[in-house]
RNA sequence: GCCGAGAUGGCGGAAUCGGUAGACGCAGCGGACUCAAAAUCCGCCGAUGGCAACAUCGUGGGGGUUCGAUUCCCCCUCUCGGCACCA
């Protein structure tokens, strides 16, 4: 055995043998039980940063650990490559995007394998391949025909200097990032997939995941946001022809109060008003500007205009004006609201600008209604109940809402309706690094789906990417086509996928990415039997990611492409990863554009409370402005490349370094302080090892009278391995796990004991720890257990169970509090019953001090931890 | 704005079901070894008062429940994540 802890050789030697032994090979084998592990597959952007190590290592732990416990393991690895950086890299660069993408493919896959995960790297799948998207244009064309897919109108982001649409991370302040144009709404033609169909279901299930944190469970629930109320309708007449203005409210029961109502500035009764007003119009321009994302629209000031157009109370008959208001979205429900000042606060703070009516119908005993200023208690739906509104006075918010909607049922004009705040998903990209929408276009037959043998349609990768507007579409080549119905000349579609969509089934295709004739095959059912056994990734896919792979599952379900029993829900366990989040630094051009700079090329100032205050550019030695901390990120440049890290110290140091950090559900804010202190480690176990082997080796203490210390350390071994596997099955936190074995060794190395039965127990704790620590730093810990147990691998070992003899105690210490705080400790027998143990307590100096012969209030005993004296 | 989460020494964090606050590590300080340095090993290390024993305070802020609260409840502040075209 070397004397050196020489980590680079190692760990090469050790990655020769696992290779060479298939040790990461996934093998369908129905006689064992599988655990399929995976990570959330990264996009290439270039190098790995410190959440990829974070995340990749907790997924490798868990797979290595499982693969001990004796499960058959599938851990596989991927490439979400397509995407808008790829496009953006292009132009900077004047490289095209699928040249970036599997160059960057190339070199994170290189650092992926310096690191050691155990991928089985035969199942490796890129999405920007045809042999994958091709199976994704071919559902597309199914759920097509289902009507499960749909084109309509839908909003978006409009640059009108650059004419292209941008994404909502592009509009920065309302303004496009790189012509610095103020951006305006469109409206553009769109394929939109039915996910509201399925929201019910959605919801539902989420309670039949009990291996998902409450968190993320509740995160979703809200997201779909099931709430019952009541749609009606406000009939009106508008140049001599009848209509109807229909609205959402799950306040029904405040109905009497309603003094107007608000519509997009898209809404029809909008544009009939701006059509004789040039006022209005001016107005509904000006709701065209700025972007789309939800974000902006609700922080932005409530503006509004009235329209002159009045329609009918559907109760009292009352006339109501309708007003165009900035944030009146059409896009969800009818693009109409009614307002109640009284008791909406966002309608109540409208009211008040322009000088609308209040008018309260809601009462609480013992409050008083103040038109001065907004109260908590105007919206309250469980104490108020109905005044001022004539027959349903007295009535409670429930019974209310359903008197209500019976009346207005009653005359046609509503009904109660369960409505989601859900809506369906957008597909459509107008970009080009993404997977060709398999529709053709014919001026004759309309639009259809792309046949079966013509797919896949696959996107030219030699392109140049201007930045303005869809490359696709100036390339005849690609959207010259013929009609599948009348075989005349048609357009191709030159939209792509959302790629949110190419990452809702990847971990299917990982199953069989081989099969050229199904889309999944029976493979499938073997891995996913039940769920995927865990995922690991970001927090930041909570919703989006999480709910359309749920979604696209049930999909797949639907067109019949599962066995029995069918998958629905993808995954079973769930593990959220907290981010590495690091400062952002930047500098703004003369445009005010702002250049991120990289935190590893700035010398940052730091604050009292350890922020960083101010920091300069190291190349320049000039100030650079300090953005926020967020989470490691292409956009804002504030990745850490952990290579520098990997080159320096070793694959083992990286990993063992980013788990003792903090837990993995816990966000981290990026610092390499303590990185020293994880090589350390890692020194110090090969040199305990080393020292131990070079005495010679011996058998591990199995049996035998033992010392106190001896069996103190044993003792303590052994709850080591129960904690170890607890926290890396159950509780899934190894920084804790860690810290136990750093302890273990502690204690292992204060024993100064060279005879025999010492010799073995050490021997014994050695060949323990490195199989404990090996789901973590396996390179190391394979070098070591070969030293200890020659001819051995430590990763092919079942990992240790605790000896519960060894955990056998006579005695224990218990906490003596005497008014709950801390005021000594008492030994008692382990078996000692209340009455001993109190008797004990009482009899304690401490105990008498304060008791001072009087007889104490209560005695609280707590078996096994402590004992708590009220006097 | 809405939804979700978090806040504990100089720093990362521990305390798993309401029961010893600060495990483990980093940084720092002191010592041993060394010609010296590095490496390594040993010790100290929340604040205040005290020679000490010890006492008081202390888990973002304010209130509450309890024999006992970092943990449960209410209110507030700040930070992070998501908000449907970043992935």
């Amino acid at each position: 055995m070397q004397e050196k802890y020489l980590p680079a050789e190692l760990e090469v030697a050790a990655q020769e043998l696992w290779d060479r032994s298939g040790a990461a090979r996934a093998i369908e084998d129905p006689s064992r039980p599988k655990y399929y592990c995976l990570s959330m597959f990264p996009y290439p952007s270039g190098k790995l940063h410190m959440g990829h190590v974070r995340n990749y290592t907790i997924g490798d732990v868990l797979a290595r650990f499982h693969r001990m416990l004796g499960y058959n393991v599938l851990q596989p690895m991927g490439w979400d490559a397509f995407g808008m950086p790829a496009e953006n890299a292009a132009m900077q660069h004047k490289v095209p995007p699928a040249q970036w993408t599997y160059a960057n493919i190339d070199y994170m896959k290189t650092q992926l394998k310096r690191l050691g995960f155990a991928i089985d790297w035969t199942r490796e799948l890129a999405t920007c391949r045809p042999e994958y998207y091709r199976w994704e244009q071919w559902l597309f064309t199914r759920l097509y025909e289902k009507g499960l897919i749909y084109q309509r109108l839908g909003t978006v982001n409009w640059d009108p200097v650059d004419q292209t649409v941008l994404a909502n991370e592009q509009v920065i302040d309302g303004r496009g990032w790189r012509s610095g144009a103020p951006i305006e709404k469109r409206e553009i033609p769109m394929y939109y997939m039915k996910i509201t169909a399925y929201a019910e279901e959605l919801l539902a299930d989420l309670d039949q995941l009990p291996g998902w944190p409450e968190q993320v469970r509740l995160m979703q629930k809200n997201w779909i946001g099931k709430s019952t109320g009541v749609r009606f309708a406000f009939p009106y007449e508008l140049d001599g022809e009848a209509g109807q203005l229909w609205v959402f409210t799950t306040r029904a029961d405040t109905l009497m109060g309603v003094t107007f109502c608000a519509v997009a500035a898209e809404h029809p009764l909008a544009s009939h008003a701006a059509a004789r007003d040039p006022q209005v119009a001016a107005f509904v321009e000006e709701c065209k500007r700025g972007g789309v994302a939800e974000a902006d629209l609700a922080t932005m000031e409530k503006k509004g205009l009235p329209t002159g157009i009045f329609v009918t109370h559907p109760l009292n008959g009352e006339q109501v004006e309708v007003w165009i208001g900035n944030y009146v979205l059409m896009g969800y429900g009818d693009g109409a609201v009614m307002a109640v000042p009284a008791h909406d606060e966002r309608d109540f703070v409208f009211a008040r600008k322009y000088g609308l009516p209040i008018r309260q119908v809601i009462a609480v005993a013992g409050e008083v209604f103040s038109l001065d200023a907004w109260q908590e208690w105007y919206a309250d739906k469980q104490r108020g109940v109905c005044v001022n509104s004539g027959k349903y006075d007295g009535l409670t918010c429930e019974t209310a809402v359903d008197a209500i909607a019976a009346d207005l049922s009653a005359k046609g004009l509503g009904e109660k309706k369960v409505q989601f705040r859900l809506r369906d998903w957008g597909i459509s990209r107008q970009r080009y690094w993404g997977c060709p929408i398999p529709i053709v276009h014919c001026p004759r037959c309309g639009a259809l789906p792309v046949p079966d043998e013509e797919l896949p349609v696959i996107l030219p990768e030699d392109v140049a990417i201007t930045g303005a507007g869809s490359p696709l579409a100036r390339m005849p080549g690609f959207y010259q086509c013929t009609c599948p119905q009348c075989g005349g000349p048609a357009r191709r579609e030159t939209d792509t996928l959302d790629t949110f969509v190419e990452s809702s089934w990847y971990f299917l295709r990982y199953c069989c990415p081989d099969n050229d004739r199904a889309m999944v095959d029976e493979r499938v059912a073997y891995w996913c039997a039940g769920g995927i056994d865990q995922y690991i990734g970001g927090i930041e896919h909570a919703i989006l990611h999480l709910l359309y792979a749920r979604f696209w599952t049930r999909l797949m379900r639907d067109v019949g492409l599962f066995g029995e029993p069918p998958l629905a829900e993808p995954f079973a366990n769930l593990l959220t990863q907290g981010m590495v989040v690091a400062p952002t630094f930047y500098r703004e051009d003369s445009h005010g554009k702002k250049l991120w700079i990289n935190p590893a090329e700035v010398d940052a100032v730091h604050d009292e409370r350890g922020r960083a205050s101010g920091a300069t550019l190291r190349a320049d030695g000039l100030p650079v402005v300090v953005g926020g901390i967020e989470k490691m990120s292409k956009s804002k440049n504030n990745g850490v490349d952990p290579q520098a890290l990997i080159d320096q110290y070793g694959a083992d140091t990286a990993r063992l370094f980013i788990m003792f950090a903090s837990p993995p559900e816990q966000s981290l804010e990026w610092s390499d302080a303590g990185v020293e202190g994880a090589f350390r480690f890692l020194k110090r176990l090969w040199r305990i090892v080393h020292q131990h082997v070079s005495t010679g080796l011996v058998a591990p203490h199995v049996e035998g009278n033992l010392s106190a210390d001896l069996k103190g350390l044993r003792r303590q071994l052994h709850q080591t391995i129960a904690k170890v596997a607890d926290d890396y099955g159950r509780r899934k936190q190894f920084n804790t796990a860690i810290a136990a074995v750093m302890e273990l060794l502690n204690a292992c190395t204060r024993i100064n004991d060279d005879s025999a039965a010492a010799r073995a127990v050490r021997q014994e704790v050695l060949e323990a720890v490195t199989l404990l620590l090996n789901p973590i730093v396996p390179h190391v810990c394979e070098a070591l257990h070969a030293a200890l147990r020659p001819g051995c691998t430590a990763s092919s070992q079942a990992f240790p169970t605790p000896d519960a003899s060894a955990l056998v105690q006579d005695e224990i210490e218990l906490v003596l509090q005497i008014n709950g705080k801390l005021r000594g400790s008492l030994r008692v027998a382990a078996a000692a019953d209340r009455a001993t143990i109190e008797a004990a307590a009482l009899a304690c100096d401490a105990a008498c001090r304060q008791l001072a012969g009087a007889a104490p209030r209560k005695v609280v005993v707590v078996p096994g931890r402590l004992v708590n004296i009220v006097v």
